[in-house]
DNA sequence: TCCTTAATGGCAATGGTTTCCATTACCAAG
DNA sequence: CTTGGTAATGGAAACCATTGCCATTAAGGA
């Protein structure tokens, strides 16, 4: 069933064999709703809509699965602070433009931006730069999120 | 015990009878640590400091302060990917100045950056001005960490 | 097709955090 | 200084996302 979508010859199977995985069809699935999900899941978002089509795949092999992904660095892996991780397809796949968060720390939602990336991005590239110097560290990835109340909950609180 | 340390006169209990919650031992203690503490804690952190000098007081009135504390805006929490949140004072307490964090995804060491702040901090302003215009968003914080590998863990790893 | 071994699934275990509830102790009022 | 209402507390149990364990299954190279 999950056939890629028509939207590329499964192009994670490279880099998967590559790395000594195997493919399944178990990993194919999980892909397969990464792929198709325009927004992050988590890890049980992701067991439900996959156990619909599989219901023999459980939710040890989607987090199994979900953590090579994340090592591959085909996936990112997000805390918004409610107590469950969120994941979801890394750029460069298909979808997902790069984008940052904007979480309501009253109602948990969160807003996706793509606005202003360009300035954010460039000046992160400087700082990476500086801080790999500086720290002798080497940067593979960031995480900027804005926290604050979005406009619901700002009228629920009263005014301001 | 805790007298603030010579910092001045228990700057927090203004803000804090002001909210309506009392002054306690438990919690001048806690603030204590965590004014003494230079880095971010973890709520066990706290508990062990806290319990040397007062026995009496249990890991869920930790917990319970620092929600307090993280609502009132005088501590943030963090999450560093280990599991386990951390605490540290913001910065308008004394401490602490604006910093931001450099994670190793390997060891998990955490290093507090405040090189390029200023630059980071300018254009985080411009993008919180532009983002809560367009998404009626009331910004309230905002996090910025990088990821990589530590110097240890990159020679350990093998080279680069 | 066969065989080695990675991958899997169900369930138990883990561990940080939260909930419950009877008891304690702030602290404003008298 | 007492008193009383009620917030705060602690200890243990509950919670719940995530991980470990192990016997079974199946990818995929030979």
């Amino acid at each position: 069933m999950p056939r890629g979508n028509g939207q590329g010859p499964m192009w994670w199977h490279g880099r998967f064999r590559g790395c000594g995985y195997r493919i399944t069809v178990g990993r194919e699935a999980i892909l397969d709703v990464l792929t198709r999900a325009d927004k992050h899941l988590s890890a049980e978002d992701i067991y439900i809509k996959v156990h619909t089509a599989y219901p023999a795949i459980g939710l040890t092999t989607i987090y199994r699965t979900l953590e090579i992904l994340v090592n591959l660095g085909l996936v990112f892996k997000f805390d918004f602070g409610d107590g469950r991780a969120r994941y979801e397809l890394a750029e460069g796949s298909k979808r997902s433009a790069h984008h940052h968060h904007l979480i309501c720390t009253d109602c948990k939602r969160v807003i996706d931006y793509t606005d202003f990336i360009d300035d954010e991005i460039e000046l992160l590239k400087q700082t990476e730069k500086g801080l790999s110097e500086k720290y002798n560290f080497m940067i593979t990835n960031h995480l900027i999120q804005f926290y604050g109340l979005c406009d619901k909950c700002r009228k629920k609180k009263g005014g301001d």
